[in-house]
DNA sequence: CCTATGCATTAACATAAGTTAAGGAATCTC
DNA sequence: GAGATTCCTTAACTTATGTTAATGCATAGG
């Protein structure tokens, strides 16, 4: 199993001692999805946090059969249902793969209870929630103040390459309009360029 | 100074032993906002974490003069630039007294500094992220999924009392419509009421 | 190779929400 | 207590975006 991304992922976000990580190491489990294949529906509880080592995943809700894209993950990054681990509660989210995906997978209860011999692991979840917060604020702000055009230049540039291997459906479903008004704008900066 | 209420809310959230809430009270400093006052703002770095005691903050980015409101806070909650304290870079958040206030500060590097001491506050912490993540979620699902009209009724639950304390275009700026659009809605649910 | 399916685009139309502007209630200030 | 200020509401109009529907590629399956 290629534990090596997943490891300079983690190491990068805080250092892990080499005792920590050959426990760690031990937890992981390698998982394979095909195209379309669910990582959790909602109302499904989850012991499991996830990384993406190949493919794509998306993340949406869905209300009276209308989906809401959320976001995407991509390779090197952690396609996991984070309030639903944390709380304990059924998912309200959806993890589908939208290519045949590769992943590795490990408990998190058995995680935290490594907290206990290796702080540093502790210290690694918090360092991990501390950067997923600025991330999700500055995305945030992004999706508050500007319009449709402008997000779909910045998904561009956050995702690149992606709107190359996914419907454009899912894009337009993401920035919150229709595919047909993502369809105007796209003909609109063709007419710019 | 009226500690009292920040000990029950911390203590509930993850328990503090006696060591280390006397170490930490000895941060804490009182201070009083006017109305209409700024906490922080966007551009300015800050080191200090807030509680609310007494008043209504809120919490807006500004884009060109226009103002979007992302969050209010009331007695009891934590009226912090969580970004700007744990990314140590200036906030593009601004945070302002809607009402005549009282706060309780802290200075968050000597926070972390505890950590070394009392493991517990670095468990407090990541309990507090891990908390303020599952909130932030349940909020913008419901942003995403429902409509103005909703989302106002549910702004009345989230923050009773609040739409008597503020003026309107506050709400309807939070609810990213116009106070026109606000003013739509209130007359239509009158009229079914 | 032909057909069926899925998807993007475009046009015509409908609708919800923004804009501008005016009036009036409530509150503040001197 | 008179005038000024703030803010909510309502109306008339404009605009952006959703809806429905038709067309045309491209790809996959038989």
């Amino acid at each position: 199993m290629e534990t090596g991304l997943l490891y300079d992922s983690l190491n990068s976000i805080h250092p892990i001692d080499g005792n920590a990580w050959s426990d760690f190491q031990a937890l992981l489990l390698p998982i394979e999805l095909a195209k379309n294949e669910y990582l959790i529906r909602n109302g499904e509880r989850t012991q499991f946090a996830y990384m993406l080592l190949e493919g794509v995943v998306r993340v949406f809700y869905n209300k009276e059969g209308a989906e809401y894209n959320k976001t995407f993950f991509m390779p090197g990054t952690f396609p996991t249902a984070l309030t639903a681990l944390l709380s304990n509660e059924p998912s309200h989210l959806n993890f589908q793969a939208l290519l045949p995906s590769k992943l590795i997978k490990f408990s998190y209860p058995a995680f935290r209870n490594l907290f206990k011999k290796h702080r540093c692991l502790e210290s690694l979840l918090l360092a991990i929630l501390e950067r997923e917060w600025i991330n999700k604020e500055r995305h945030d702000i992004h999706m508050v103040i500007n319009d449709g055009e402008t997000n779909y230049l910045i998904f561009r540039e956050e995702y690149p390459q992606l709107e190359n291997l996914i419907p454009q459906y899912h894009i337009a479903s993401y920035l919150g309009i229709t595919p047909i008004q993502l369809s105007r704008i796209r003909a609109q900066l063709a007419k710019k360029a």
